[in-house]
DNA sequence: AGTGTCGCCTGAATGC
DNA sequence: TGCATTCAGGCGACAC
């Protein structure tokens, strides 16, 4: 499951292997993932790349004849470089493959299929349907403790389901909620709008810090990700406290036979993991 | 407008 | 062993 990090990582081995090239040919290997692919989508055949760029989860490929690619990888979805000698029959999942003029070939494969593909005009892109709507990166000056608190303000709402809504901050996905509330010391089941004005602070900087650290981590070891067998290494090593229940937290005291170490709860139809005694 | 629920989809993990 | 069930989750659609 591809979060803002690995995303982030992709777009940088994308565009190292497709900036400046030209596309030969797209193929599909079925009609749809979530959604249909965009019907004009061979009519990228001939064009170069020119940039490529991440914005919440999204890759966009922006190419020279005024259109941009847009890739989103859902929950399992992949990217793989191949070289030339690299290449074989297609395999179970592979669903869109991108030919390069050079001979190189990016093969999107996605079990889930809950991944997307879309073309657009590059001029209109940020009021496409998947951009219009976004909040700020979370890196964004936009993203501060004033515009916070008052989008908080009206929502009764727990807070960790805030903080996943992508109209508030962009980026933060089921995980990096879990850990960013866990290293804030906030109850992910508190209400947004009681959140106070210290905690937003921290809230932000917690955000902050959590993704800055994936991004570190996944710089490292995504880099072949891109390249090879497309297996996510992900940091479960990394993580305080998310798929961590009936263990201790991070410096814990407890004694864990009484307490039940961190918790694990549901919300939203997901799940939250947390520890009750440093999260109020 | 804010909130809650559902469906999409397959493979891994678990249950019997 | 093998079959059935549950769970995982980003995102949009939809109902209230």
């Amino acid at each position: 499951m591809p979060e803002l990090p690995e995303v982030e990582t992709v777009c940088r081995g994308l565009a190292k292997s497709m900036t400046g090239e030209k596309l030969a040919s797209v193929e599909t290997l079925r009609h749809n993932l979530r959604i249909p692919f965009p019907a004009d989508l061979k009519t990228i055949a001939g064009a170069t790349v020119k940039n490529i760029s991440r914005r919440a989860k999204y890759i966009r490929i922006e190419l020279d004849n005024k259109k941009t690619l847009i890739i989103h990888l859902g929950m399992s979805g992949r990217l793989v470089i191949q070289k030339k000698s690299e290449q074989g029959d297609p395999e179970k999942h592979d669903h869109m493959i991108l030919n390069l003029k050079n001979g190189t070939r990016i093969v999107f494969n996605d079990a889930r299929r809950f991944g997307m593909v879309d073309l657009a005009n590059t001029s209109e892109l940020e009021q496409h349907k998947f951009f219009s709507h976004l909040g700020p990166e979370p890196f964004d000056k936009k993203f501060s403790a004033k515009y916070l608190a008052e989008k908080l303000r009206n929502k009764k709402i727990a807070i960790k389901l805030a903080i996943m809504d992508q109209e508030l901050v962009v980026g933060v996905g089921n995980i990096y909620a879990s850990e960013a509330l866990f290293r804030a010391g906030i109850d992910p089941q508190r209400a947004a709008h009681k959140i106070r004005p210290d905690e937003i602070s921290e809230l932000i900087a917690s955000i902050r810090a959590v993704l800055k650290q994936a991004i570190k981590a996944g710089g490292s070891s995504l880099r072949d990700y891109v390249q090879t067998d497309g297996e996510l290494g992900y940091f479960q090593d990394k993580w305080a406290v998310y798929g961590k229940h009936h263990q201790p937290c991070k410096s814990c005291i407890c004694d864990i036979d009484k307490t039940g170490g961190i918790q694990k709860i549901t919300q939203g139809a997901r799940s939250t993991f947390y520890c009750p005694r440093k999260q109020n």
